[in-house]
Formats: structure tokens, C-alpha cells, sequence
DNA sequence: TTACATATGTAATAGTATAACATTAGAGGT
DNA sequence: ACCTCTAATGTTATACTATTACATATGTAA
């Protein structure tokens, strides 16, 4: 078996266990855990965490998926080219996370940070808040 | 020996794991890990990572501490009233936090997630920078 | 003083992530 | 086809981060 293992016309070139730690998030949508990807995929061969874990961090490092520091989880992509910069919204009440579309917000957060001694290189904005419908109930 | 142990003019009515953990994040100024603090205040009296952590989210809850969640450390409020919202630029290269103090931000930011659908109750922004001196040398 | 909420102390354990090392696979050049 | 280099893999062990559970003590207010 090739280990780019090109079963899927989508995430070509990535490695095996690349491609079905991608897919599991690609299908699930939703924030996961290392620990729970491990869990969901040993029947497809994944053995340890460290195997996870070095999947997960190739997978930053694209921008395929991004980690959400405040629960520990990895999330899909759902932007094109956020590699670096990355924007979420986690509700207080339910859990959900939504990432943030927004291809102009990159300028208006430079304009936030005004001091010209430094630059940005990259950042990670995490804003709590009640969804739609736990605003509801 | 009183419980509320006033020993400081500043952090009255903390308990004394409370304002020990506070006072070595005050006279730090840098973030600073749990087990760190934890092996600091050996010889204060503090022996179990709970006694650590129950401080910590005391005083996160009372806006005297934040934590950074992508680096799992904690530093003392550099702002006041800001217990919910917090800003940060952390230097790629040297690891140097620093709170970002900008009243305004807060409206700011609510500017650039307009989706009315939700309402934003509180936020972590983790910059990512090079700082001065590391951009000189 | 009673009652209640909050904080403490302690031991055990759960959850998250990396170090170290040997091995294998893929891509490019000759 | 072969060599070489880089990247990924597999495996074991361990380090780091955080919480559960439970018994005890303290502060405050009726």
C-alpha cells in the first residue's frame, strides 16, 4: 500500500494517517480531541497518541485544521488559507464552535494593535458567546 | 492565624493560598505555570496542584489573574475590570507576554463579529509577534 | 449557636502532550 | 536502478496539565 494512499480525490499527497485524522474531522465538523480521534480511528491502525499528535500538527501547519487553545480541540478548516490566523466563536452554553469567515478581519485586527514596535505574525481570537439558539431557550 | 490573612495593604479579604499565589504573579510579571507556582510556594505551604489551581480560578474569576490559554500559563492583570476580557501579544521568538491595555478594544472587537445572531459575552485574543528587541537582533 | 457557603488538605486519578529511538517510505538527482 | 536525503512511522516510556472525591475547617450571617 502507497503511504499517500490517494483514496479520496480531496487530501492528496497527505500521508495516511494524515488523511484519516483530516477525514474524521472533515465528516465530523465539530471540535475534537486528540485522545478522541485516537479512540475513533484505532480500527483504521491508529496505535498512540503521538501518532495523532504528529497528524494533528502537520495538519496546523497547512491550515487544514486549526486548535482551539481553550478546549484542546481540533476543528476542519473552514476558511481557505487561515494557516496562521485563526477566529472562533464557542458558545458558553452549548459548546459550538463556529470559526469566523471574515477575509477583512486580518486589517481590522492590525488596526487594533496600534503599537509599532512589533508586528504580527500570526494570531488566535477566541470570543464566548450564546448562539442563536441558546439565546432562545 | 486568620484565614483572610492580612498581611499586605493590597489583596485583603483573599484567603492566604489566594493572595500567595497572587503575590508571586504580581512580583513576576511574567506568565507563569502551575507546577511552577506550585514549586515556588513549597515553602509557603502549598503541597497539591489542586491547592494551586483552586487559587488560579479564584483569582481568574475575580479579574486579578488571567490565563493564556495557548501557552497554559498565568499572569497577573496588567488592566482593571477586565475579569472576562483579555488581549495578549506573546513574541514568537522570546516567549514575552504582554497584556494589550486598550479600553476601546472591546467595542472594537465587538465591530468585527457583526453576525447579530449572537452576542458576544466575553474574549481571549493571543497575538502572535515579533517583539522589539527580538526584531533588532 | 446553628446553618450555610466557601476554602482547605490530601490522595488518587484523569486528560493532554512530548522525548527518545529504531525503522520505513517517498522524492529527487545521478 | 541506485543512492541519498528528508519526512513520516511505530513503539515505549514519560512528562506535563488538571480534576474527582471526600473529609475537615473557616467565615458570615440569621
Amino acid at each position: 500500500m502507497s503511504s499517500t494512499y490517494t483514496h479520496s480525490k480531496k487530501n492528496q499527497s497527505l500521508t495516511k494517517n494524515q488523511r484519516i485524522v483530516l477525514d474524521l474531522l472533515q465528516n465530523s465538523g465539530e471540535p475534537l480531541k486528540a485522545y478522541f480521534i485516537l479512540d475513533s480511528l484505532k480500527k483504521e491502525g491508529l496505535n498512540s497518541p503521538l501518532q495523532v499528535y504528529r497528524a494533528l500538527d502537520k495538519l496546523v501547519e497547512l491550515g487544514k485544521i486549526h486548535k482551539i487553545e481553550s478546549i484542546n480541540s481540533f476543528i476542519i478548516c473552514n476558511n481557505s488559507n487561515c494557516a496562521s490566523n485563526t477566529a472562533f466563536t464557542i458558545c458558553e452554553r452549548c459548546g459550538k464552535v463556529k470559526e469566523i469567515k471574515n477575509k477583512y478581519l486580518k486589517d481590522s485586527v492590525s488596526d487594533l494593535v496600534k503599537d509599532n514596535q512589533l508586528e504580527i505574525t500570526r494570531y488566535n481570537l477566541e470570543f464566548y458567546v450564546l448562539c442563536k439558539s441558546c439565546k432562545i431557550n
